[in-house]
DNA sequence: AGCACGCCGACT
DNA sequence: GTCGGCGTGCTC
């Protein structure tokens, strides 16, 4: 075998027609340090001549037959890619008619001398932690353990309870799908392997942690998330090379993080949006870690209380396992009408009677919680007379009232709407519509006089409360643990959230009442407002796949994604012309062109998943040829809004669809 | 993106 | 005859 001469390198770049990588020649000096994964600087005609690179590949014969350039330096001798995160990098990248070095940004954090330096002084391989696994409860026995064992994949309803675990404060609860998280994640390291656990938040990053805490010593585990500074985050990053397995946890990327022998990638709540990518090419951490889990054959959960259509497609496919604890429990779930009437009480708090003797039933021995779904306190106001949503005259932004107290103001402008006016019937007065966290609180302090009232919110956020008796007001995705669960929960505005148009209206309304009921006490009530249909049937029977499975059948028959998948196909209408022919997509699979903005069109295609990579080869191709060949001359580039480039091309985002 | 190469109009 | 316009294409 020749000696290795050839660094294929890839090249920090934002440019669709260089993202591939490049071959250098290896300079006799360098021979040592260029290895596979470190950065490195490499001559590129253009980009000022140098350009920063990442080593992908080191090998005798590269694939380019011109003259090849020299690598011109090694910036740190710290290989940062890994061979099997490039391999994903680059596998996402196609399957999103995407760049791989989008993906690698999201990988590999950005460089920090000073930590990089520490790291390098102090690399004392820490002995890998000795972790004795905790039992997995809750779950058929052997079930789990296989799966972790064997690397399959599967699907796994949580427990919709919440569990103490011992903590530095004595103990704290969390939710059972994070004892059941740390436990798989256990059992991982101590057969010697690493895992990999996303989240789709801090809050819940903050009870995972907390359960890990529980069973493996805090050298084991590490944590990357959004929130660290970038010293921070870099520091965290390098503690995840290495060879001793460790548990890493963090929000959507880090399914892309560096593991030592992976052998478990588990995705709490992959519906919750957070996990969704906003960033090119918006690749979701659900599908990231379905490719890592194929790439690398480790273990892979979708966690969670209510089944994504996604996932429950993968499931009907037997792409994924489905599981259920057993014994299975199932939380007392009452549908409840309004109904005019009954307890003075109640009807000043606007909720039914039934509900208020349950909460105050409930207050006498503990915490109730009530969802809403809106902060604030008037987040709508109308004109009095004709009822017209009240809007501001300046900018058209919706009007709302932040306290009971405030002037309103323009929700987009910030604007108070001091000489307010009526567009429609020139009327002067306002009228409150909708109610706010905090005015349903004002409401409920009157019907429930003398006891302690929380509100949790996204500007008043709690994490936890205790097992006093307390009303705790929270909006959905905000609601605080309560010790020993919720004495019973009220799902208050369940109307209002239906009504709001989107294809996953029903997926998210099921997700975020299942995680709310899910804080409740075993056995107690949670009374859910003016819901029935198949939402209800769900979650009375506690049977969120059901749901999803006639959802996706519903899909199917629409041909909306998951059941297919989607390209959306922005820009000029030549160059939209153009991508839609190369997808070869024809027929009542393309929708549109329709106007988003002047000189832009968008086009959706939709396509079945077997011709995915095609398709997504073909856009790409498209992408790049407009990209290069058609740049756009200064003369009609003026012509043009500055904003719309000629071509976009996104994969499986769902937002075109929310519209109905 | 940058930057070189290339093929038609005004100039020493 | 050459200098230079910016349209076109490439970057190992």
């Amino acid at each position: 075998m020749t000696a290795p001469t050839v660094a294929r390198v890839l090249v920090d770049s934002s440019l669709p027609q260089l993202d591939r990588l490049f071959d250098y020649g290896i300079p006799e000096p360098l021979r040592e340090s260029v290895i596979p994964g470190v950065r490195v600087k490499v001559p590129l005609r253009s980009v000022g001549r140098m350009a920063d690179g990442l080593v992908v590949e080191v090998t005798s014969e590269g694939e380019y037959t011109g003259t090849l350039s020299a690598v011109e330096s090694v910036v740190s001798p710290i290989p940062v890619l890994a061979p099997e995160v490039w391999a994903l990098a680059r596998r996402a990248a196609d399957r999103a008619a995407g760049s791989a070095n989008d993906i690698v940004r999201l990988a590999v954090p950005t460089r920090q001398v000073r930590v990089e330096k520490a790291y390098l002084a102090g690399i004392a391989d820490l002995p890998p932690a000795s972790v004795v696994p905790p039992e997995i409860r809750g779950y058929e026995p052997g079930v789990v353990e296989d799966i972790l064992a064997r690397g399959v994949r599967a699907a796994v309803d949580a427990i919709p309870l919440v569990h103490e675990v011992p903590s530095a404060e004595g103990s704290r609860w969390v939710g059972e799908w994070a004892v059941f998280l740390a436990a798989t994640a256990a059992r991982t390291l101590a057969a010697g392997r690493s895992a990999i656990l996303s989240v789709p938040d801090y809050r819940d990053q903050d009870q995972l942690e907390a359960a890990l805490r529980a069973v493996i010593p805090a050298s084991g585990v590490v944590r990357l998330d959004a929130r660290q500074s970038n010293p921070d985050r870099y520091r965290q990053f390098l503690a995840c090379l290495g060879d001793a397995p460790r548990v890493i946890v963090g929000n959507r990327s880090v399914v892309y993080a560096p593991a030592a022998n992976l052998g478990l990638i588990a995705v709490w709540d992959d519906g919750d949006p957070l996990h969704s990518e906003p960033l090119a090419p918006y690749v979701h951490t659900r599908d990231a870690a379905l490719l890592r889990q194929e790439q690398q054959g480790c273990a892979l959960l979708l966690v969670s209380h209510s089944r994504t259509t996604e996932a429950e497609r993968l499931v009907e496919l037997g792409w994924l396992q489905s599981v259920s604890p057993v014994p299975a429990y199932s939380p007392k779930v009452i549908p409840t009408v309004h109904q005019s009437g009954g307890e003075r009480l109640a009807v000043q708090a606007r909720i039914p009677s039934s509900a208020w003797q349950a909460a105050r039933r409930a207050l006498e021995t503990g915490p109730v919680l009530v969802q809403v779904a809106r902060p604030g306190y008037a987040p709508r106001l109308a004109c009095a007379d004709c009822d017209q949503t009240a809007r501001c005259a300046r900018c058209e932004g919706p009007l709302q009232q932040k306290t009971a107290r405030s002037v309103p103001g323009c929700a987009w402008c910030g604007a108070l709407a001091v000489d307010w006016r009526c567009s429609n019937c020139d009327g002067t007065k306002l009228r409150l519509a909708g109610n706010g966290a905090t005015r349903t609180a004002e409401d409920l302090g009157r019907a429930f006089p003398g006891v302690r009232i929380i509100i949790a919110d996204g500007e008043r956020s709690v994490l936890t409360v205790g097992k006093e008796p307390a009303l705790v007001i929270a909006t959905r995705g905000a609601e605080p643990i309560a010790a020993g669960g919720y004495r019973a929960v009220l799902l208050l505005d369940g109307e209002r959230m239906v009504a709001r148009e989107s294809l996953r209206v029903g997926e998210d309304c099921l997700r975020w009442w299942s995680n709310a009921i899910a804080l409740a006490a075993r056995g107690a009530p949670t009374l859910i407002v003016g819901v029935g249909g198949a939402l209800a049937t769900a979650l009375v029977t506690w049977k969120q796949s059901a749901y999803a499975s006639r959802e996706l059948d519903d899909r199917r028959r629409l041909r909306f994604p998951p059941a297919v998948r989607v390209a959306t196909v922005t820009g000029t209408i030549e160059a939209v012309a153009r991508a839609v022919t190369a997808s070869g997509i024809v027929g009542g699979d393309v929708l549109g062109p329709v106007d988003v903005a002047p000189g832009t069109v968008r086009t959706i295609l939709r396509f079945d998943y077997a011709r995915g990579a095609e398709v997504a080869a073909d856009l790409r191709a498209e992408l790049v040829r407009a990209a290069t060949s058609r740049r756009r001359p200064s003369a009609s580039a003026r012509t043009r809004p500055a904003s719309s480039s000629t071509l976009r091309i996104r994969l499986d985002d769902i937002e075109p669809f929310l519209e109905g």
